[in-house]
DNA sequence: GGGCCCGTTTGGTCCGACCTTTTTGTTTCT
DNA sequence: AGAAACAAAAAGGTCGGACCAAACGGGCCC
């Protein structure tokens, strides 16, 4: 195999600006809760306009490492944090919007995330968590409850038990994989033949994962989401189906 | 439970044009491929500066759904792409420097998302997926290989099973976490005790895994990926413990 | 036809002015 | 003395305009 040549791609200013920050932040001089320098200071310092910096920041936002606050006080400036979750919905929402990523993709993806999460919760749950979790159930229980409000805390159902696996990561992951289909999802619950039905299955596995995670059977857990998730992916398959034969 | 109350959080400029042409995005009406208008004219149209709209559009950028090009000619401009690996890869990298993360987190991460790669990869991996892993084999078994030449190749094998197994959102994500644990796995590996022992012990794991795919052996692939992630993790783990002793 | 030059288009950079929000300090009135 | 009102300062947010640099297209000259 030969080598690869690349172009040379010169690094724009706000790059360079990224390049540096980043620099500190694998170097451990910054972290989490550390203030950077005012705009107006930063620059010059940097050497580069205020704008490149500014730009530099707002990857920095985006990437959910940084917020910003207006005015005065300890509170204000640039701050660094750690905020990945919204970072990484948005990101794969888009993706999955254009295309980057099939139907199938995601559902394997969701499987395999999924399986683990609840594998893991069955051993870390909290009881704060299982009491949450009982909660949400009891809310999609009300048959008078509306598509939207189903889909919202399904989200958080399915949602909270990666949180209670103790693995920030898996929980990031699964909780971004999820949210990036969730208006398909919701257009897809929202053309269900008979509603009332459809909830009511779902809430039957959501019941007995609950109490699968409670017994701690990781195994059985991870066999059930396995078959309640490629179940309900499967009438989405049919839903786009549908969709594009019309 | 409550009604959880927001402060309002006045939106900025930027943040409304990114929503304005995530919209877009979500609705079809941008699809990979399609350009922007140059920032002079779309700035005034939406009735911002061009400044915001820059920000915006870095935002975009970042997140891999959008390249920039200067100059003239078709492919100058701003165009709608989809290249979510390197905006994933920064995002994780630079959380789990902060600490987002923890060794562990990471490590069990891997294993999901590489033992379901492995798996589907033996179903999918295609003549030249598995003559480019041998290709890279052959390189790694180069007992004069330097090691950060030895993790530049092991970074590519095991991402190339993830891309091979067909499944482009599991092998984005798999990637992703990997790249982001590699400085770890550098410093790690430079310290070995005894650097030829380790790179002759992980490129048998690699022959056999490559073995296994290549026979149609998910399972026994999936299984070995496991032990190979572990027991090599294991060490960096012990490492980290040494460092944070001394 | 090939090569050179020059203009046009488009993003990249910088600067300076001004706005808004938030806190802090000070003054004034009771 | 205390509370309310006002003013100043510090920070990010926005804007407009000027200019730089890269890439392409076309025309001109050999």
């Amino acid at each position: 195999m030969s080598v690869e040549w690349q172009p040379v791609r010169q690094a724009r200013t706000h790059e360079l600006v990224l390049q540096s920050i980043e620099e500190r932040v694998f170097a451990g001089d910054l972290k989490a809760g550390d203030r950077l320098p005012p705009e107006r200071e930063l620059a010059p310092v940097m050497g580069v306009s205020r704008s490149a910096l500014r730009e530099a920041l707002r990857v920095l936002e985006t990437i959910g490492v940084l917020v910003a606050q207006q005015g005065r006080g300890p509170d204000a400036g640039a701050r660094i944090v750690r905020n990945p979750d919204d970072a990484l919905g948005r990101l794969l929402r888009l993706h999955f919007a254009l295309g980057s990523y099939s139907l199938e993709d995601v559902l394997e993806a969701r499987v395999t995330l999924e399986r683990s999460s609840f594998q893991a919760s069955a051993g870390h749950a909290t009881a704060e968590d299982l009491a949450e979790a009982e909660d949400l159930l009891a809310r999609m229980g009300d048959p008078a409850l509306g598509v939207a409000d189903f889909n919202e805390l399904d989200t958080r159902f399915h949602v909270l038990f990666a949180r209670s696996s103790g693995n920030r990561l898996t929980s990031t992951l699964t909780s971004a994989v999820r949210e990036s289909v969730r208006p398909l999802i919701l257009r897809a619950l929202e053309s269900a033949d008979d509603w009332p039905a459809t909830a009511a299955g779902l809430n039957a596995e959501h019941a007995e994962l609950l109490r699968l995670v409670r017994t701690g059977d990781g195994a059985g857990a991870a066999d059930l989401v396995e078959r309640h998730i490629r179940g309900f992916h499967g009438t989405l398959v049919d839903e786009k189906q549908r969709r594009d034969d019309a």
